[in-house]
DNA sequence: TCTTAATTCAACCGATTGGTTGAGTAATAA
DNA sequence: TTATTACTCAACCAATCGGTTGAATTAAGA
């Protein structure tokens, strides 16, 4: 079912995450769930070059959310969603833990507020 | 309640995505994840100056990550758990494409920028 | 062949990032 | 009052980012 339960190496997730922190990128994500497709038309919809398109496909490549084949003089994109994976996995941890822990703030704010903290 | 059935526009979800790019950054979401602290303690692990992790607490604070409340000098950091829950839930929506094949999928492609498929 | 199409590569640019140090500002402690 | 603590602010720096343009490469079509 799903193998991607790798232990998320703190590079790796840098990698992921900055990928995802650009919106041409998320969009160009958003276009390979629907399927493969070759770099020119992975450009059409957008307003800049396509040597830029063509820089954010390696990024995407690199943090190993696009496979590449090259077909002649045509490069052919898909998602992998494996890295995909690894980021949703992170933030899952964090939702259990504040889904479960975490409450009010104000609350927290109070306790400490009544408990002063120790010296250091 | 979940209050995170947001829009999710591009530029909140650049912010965010930013700000969880940074190993350090995602290690005090980890250490806020237990529970708020005050900013020296959170700094105490790194190996770093005071000012740089206060510019990494701005920056989580800036992506609506991080709450804080002054209470005389001491600043108290808190996990606010809504910009996570954005990050998740784009990551989501993806997930639920290769889980599921594309049953919600042409839902979410409309309503986002992404072009009507054009070949095969 | 000669031309065109698909794509990357290389150099460049301005803006941003992630860190530093030193000074500034308040609040607490002595 | 004077120090000390908690933290931010400001200036600086090197590295990276996101884009550009123009040239190079390679494959396909005429």
């Amino acid at each position: 079912m799903n193998a991607a339960a790798l232990p998320l190496a703190d590079d790796r997730l840098d990698i992921i995450f900055q990928a995802l922190a650009n919106r041409t990128r998320r969009a160009l994500v958003a276009r390979l769930a629907q399927g493969a497709a070759k770099v020119t038309d992975l450009a059409a919809p957008f307003e800049m070059s396509l040597a830029a398109i063509s820089k954010h496909l390696l990024v995407l490549e690199n943090a190993g959310m696009v496979d590449r084949s090259v077909q002649g003089r045509v490069h052919i994109c898909a998602l992998n969603t494996g890295a995909l994976a690894s980021a949703d996995q992170w933030l899952d941890t964090y939702k259990a833990f504040w889904d479960d822990k975490l409450e009010n703030f104000a609350q927290f704010v109070e306790t400490e507020n009544a408990q002063p903290p120790e010296k250091t």
